[in-house]
DNA sequence: GAATATCTCTGACTAAAGTCAGATAATGGA
DNA sequence: TCCATTATCTGACTTTAGTCAGAGATATTC
């Protein structure tokens, strides 16, 4: 059997199993949509907006359906204090009632899916199901050109300072590294990639022009909580990618000598060491890779 | 991280990845439930009643259904010649052509789950999800008690017999093992439980009483296809558990010595060699266990 | 051959899901 | 201050999904 087939077998079993929790939302006597909503506000509240984002609902239809679950005792509706034309919808106690009610039926299905199972069985299921999970997450990370200054790279850039600033053993200040050339990780001479997992950024890096047809990559960085799904090493070709479609054809780097991950990831990327071309105070190992 | 949490975020991965599949079907202009029948007639063709009890349908509905179908052009249905009341769908040549429009769908979403992934990867992935689907599979069969003489229990036991004839050295006839015993597998005195996966029967086996608070277990099968799940084991615990509930404090069962990976679960399940109980020509070994 | 059961269809419904065009009120600049 | 934008709501729809009670034709059983 090819992958492909193997996939839509995984696929077709799955969903059959996990489609039952779909089915036991409607037994609670509320609509699949209502159900939907309610479970989605959650015990902390949400306000109107996002939770229309979240489900993709219509303004009308939401509206509506918060309307219903209001008169049902299980929802409260309120204006938002920081911007008045915003709502903010939150369960009442009856309504985390139900919410519970609801997230219990996922715990159910779990644990109908473990009980026939021997300890031995479990153990590979899980061990099985957090492979599948970890790299369908890996193949639903997405890379993006953006300006280094959107909220989303600047929200990556402030984490890979964070984590200069405990990874070297001599600290890290954005001012004494040469950090002035975020600028030039646009368009026209450079760009700037922002990798995203379900529309949260979790991994960035530029590159721009710093000599003829020579790029420099910069900014290179993978959350925590994001590493060993192979993302460093996509987010790298990427960039090379990049930097050939600018015109590029040879990239240059430079890195601390507490990344030692990266060191390796480099140099099985095709970089070899090279003599220092800049005076980054923090760089102790410079890298270069000529295009074929 | 409990199992059932891991459990948990494993669905919602996988059901959020899957879930694109439904809502790709609708971007071909024709409604979701029209889809489905479309696409479950397949190339073969269906009758209509299969189709209406696959999907679950209300017969008014499909019917109406099968009706826009055909007014689009994609399906035939016509009088089945065997029984005149029945109706027998299928495709035209238009109605393949979307078929395989949806069935391309199922394969993009598996290769684009493929796709950003490296070899290795893809080789893990599928590894994977083979144990989850095998798992899955596992977990969901289901034990019924039910007349040895009914369909499926017949197809098992069928299937029991053909097995034995390939397998003993000395091959098998039904009239020479001390087959008479099957009415005895029912209550009061018995019991004869089929184990179904997803409907299809995979597994059988019975205990009848042979003796005061003595029962035989007997025509303990597992389809090939379904080995390798731990049906067995639980089949057999199952009829110890039925052993008990007919006040038996011991049970019996004897085998042949080509039923090699049948003496090693015997022995494992506690069960211990005895002397010779019966005159089953084609017996070499049997085995007794006494309850607690 | 009559009674009963089965298969499918039609008509008449209801509920849920989803869309669209304003109306209304608040906010954030120019 | 005015004007464009944003967030939400209301009313008026359509489509999809699903149910139920017969009717008509055919098959099965006694």
């Amino acid at each position: 059997m090819d992958m492909i087939e193997r996939v839509r077998r995984f696929n077709r079993a799955v969903t059959t199993r996990t489609g039952t929790l779909n089915e036991s939302y409607l037994d609670r006597g509320r609509s699949f949509g209502q159900a939907r909503v309610l479970f989605e506000i959650g015990p902390s509240g949400m306000d109107v907006r996002t939770l229309r984002e979240r489900l993709s609902l219509d303004s009308g239809y939401c509206s509506r359906m918060l309307k219903a679950l209001e008169k049902q005792g299980l929802v409260k509706v309120r204006q938002s204090a920081a911007d008045r034309r915003r709502r903010e919808a939150s369960l009442t106690a009856k309504g985390r009632a139900e919410w519970s009610a609801y997230d219990r039926l996922s715990d159910d299905l779990a644990r109908s899916m473990l009980a026939p199972l021997t300890e031995q069985q479990r153990t590979r299921l899980i061990d099985a199901m957090a492979t599948v999970e970890t790299l369908i997450a890996a193949g639903s990370v997405t890379f993006t050109a953006e300006a280094p200054d959107s909220a989303d790279a600047r929200f990556c850039i402030e984490a890979y300072f964070a984590e200069l600033a405990e990874r070297f053993e001599e600290g890290f200040d954005v001012a004494l590294s040469n950090a002035s050339g975020d600028p030039g990780m646009a368009p026209p001479g450079g760009t700037f990639l922002v990798a995203r997992l379900a529309g949260r950024p979790v991994a960035c890096g530029g590159v721009k022009t710093v000599g003829p047809r020579t790029g420099e990559i910069k900014r290179m960085w993978v959350a925590r909580d994001a590493r060993g799904l192979g993302i460093a090493r996509r987010l790298l070709d990427a960039l090379e990618t990049e930097a050939r479609a600018l015109g590029m054809t040879r990239v240059v780097l430079d890195t601390n000598r507490a990344l030692t991950e990266a060191h390796a990831m480099y140099r099985k990327a095709g970089y070899h060491e090279t003599e220092r071309f800049n005076d980054n105070p923090y760089a102790h190992l410079w890298f270069a890779k000529d295009f074929a």
